[in-house]
DNA sequence: ATACATTTAATTGTCTGACAATTGATAATT
DNA sequence: AATTATCAATTGTCAGACAATTAAATGTAT
């Protein structure tokens, strides 16, 4: 059933890496059940364990399923978007977080990719988006609403929007692009006044894809992306203030 | 260490789930040292190998590294992009594959993504990104060329298109909408005059890049994009031809 | 004292065998 | 015929053992 196992790795990666193999160009097709874990035991010429570890790896990933009983065992998984939008966010989410990216790196990377879909968004988007985004908006005016719920709102309202242009193809790339920069927004404090002139944003944002104007749209997140860069900017510089209180009479010539 | 476990899920997949929040939301750092599993056993009150199946699965995200040996263990592992890559374009291409997405809606998405990197690419890109475009046009033109080859070629060329923004965050992003469509376009017949076109499109594109002409990728990118729909369709009303033969004098009605 | 070889201890990788839990199919019973 | 009980296959979990690996500790010779 499978072919041969590749070294320097463990036993599991490599029967996982055969199987998932398999799976990806199509030797497995979606619902296919795998062998029993013993009957693959005695394929691999291995123990139990060390196949179930390789199950494990490729459950992960969301490959495949398993389900106990009598009609039982692993069964080849049809990737689907909602599993497809975590993995995604995960991934984007440590990426960004572990590297130490520069802030605006990744805010131009996203503002970049969601402006491809401003203009799509305004030919299709339906009454629905139009709501959810206007929805998203009044919840950001609230008084008293917390950093973490605008930002999490924010993000509501930037999906809303690209799920506007009716391609779930882009609503998952962009899924990383938005949602996984959110840890790095919770890092912002916003003041009312940065509020204020956000929702403004949104709101012209809002109106330009009611209006079908894209190119507007399209003029609103780049000001939305150049007024976040500079809200990171004064964080920035309120912390490395902190970090050395007196450095600004002059030490490198 | 960790918290409390949620249920309705094997324990591996609890354990692996406490984890992966730990290193999420940084209660666990890059490079630090998880317990041994036999500790980990006796802290969650399972057995060793449900503790290894459960790291198996954080393994098979990269969240985790391990190492034998005396100083060995598990380790949170730091994402890099090279491995965020292939997960990226696994992720992609098995969505793609297998839900049955229409190519246009892929296409769409993919070139979409990608003009969103061109007047980015016009601005930043290198004489390098410049060089490797030329010398994958040049491999284009080769005859005799397999389609498979051809494809790949494709790839590189946009890989380098993309690379020139100069934005890693971007780049990974498109990687997933660039190479996970490659077994869709895989299935396409390049014909001779078909990759004459495409090629010219590629050299209008190269040129508009070293000129800094954005607007002019951007135009570019739209032509490729409805020629690869075209072509695409080609091959759908071919294979539907195929699959009725004798379908045009209408059993319906 | 330094360089090199040996031993040791800690840790992951793997195996064996067993039992529990789940679940669809089958047989028995009313 | 419908319901119930049993069965068999399969995954989930456990316990204990041994092999393989690796850095550190120890010993030895120059």
């Amino acid at each position: 059933m499978k072919t041969e196992l590749s070294p320097d790795h463990d036993l599991s990666a490599q029967i996982a890496s055969a199987i998932r193999n398999a799976i990806i160009d199509g030797r497995l097709i979606v619902d296919e059940r795998l062998p029993s874990e013993s009957e693959m035991a005695e394929t691999f010429g291995v123990s139990r364990p060390t196949v179930r570890e390789a199950l494990k790896r490729l459950a992960a990933q969301s490959l495949i399923r398993t389900q106990r009983g009598a009609t039982g065992g692993a069964f080849v998984n049809r990737l689907q978007y909602d599993e497809a939008y975590g993995q995604q966010v995960t991934t984007a989410t440590l990426l960004l977080s572990m590297n130490a990216i520069d802030f605006d790196t990744a805010c131009e990377a996203r503002y970049a990719l969601e402006r491809a879909c401003a203009a799509l968004s305004a030919q299709r988007r339906s009454p629905d988006h139009l709501a959810a985004m206007r929805a998203e908006i009044h919840r950001q005016s609230q008084p008293g609403l917390s950093d973490e719920r605008f930002c999490e709102s924010d993000v509501a309202f930037h999906r809303a929007l690209v799920d506007g242009a009716g391609n779930p193809v882009l609503s998952w790339h962009l899924a990383g692009a938005i949602e996984g920069m959110q840890p790095l927004m919770n890092m912002i404090t916003f003041s009312a006044r940065d509020r204020a002139r956000i929702i403004a944003l949104h709101t012209a944002l809002a109106d330009a894809l009611e209006a079908r104007d894209g190119a507007a749209a399209e003029t609103c997140l780049d000001d939305l992306c150049a007024e976040t860069k500079q809200l990171a900017r004064a964080v920035r510089a309120a912390r490395d203030l902190r970090k050395s209180p007196a450095q600004g009479h002059g030490h490198g010539a």
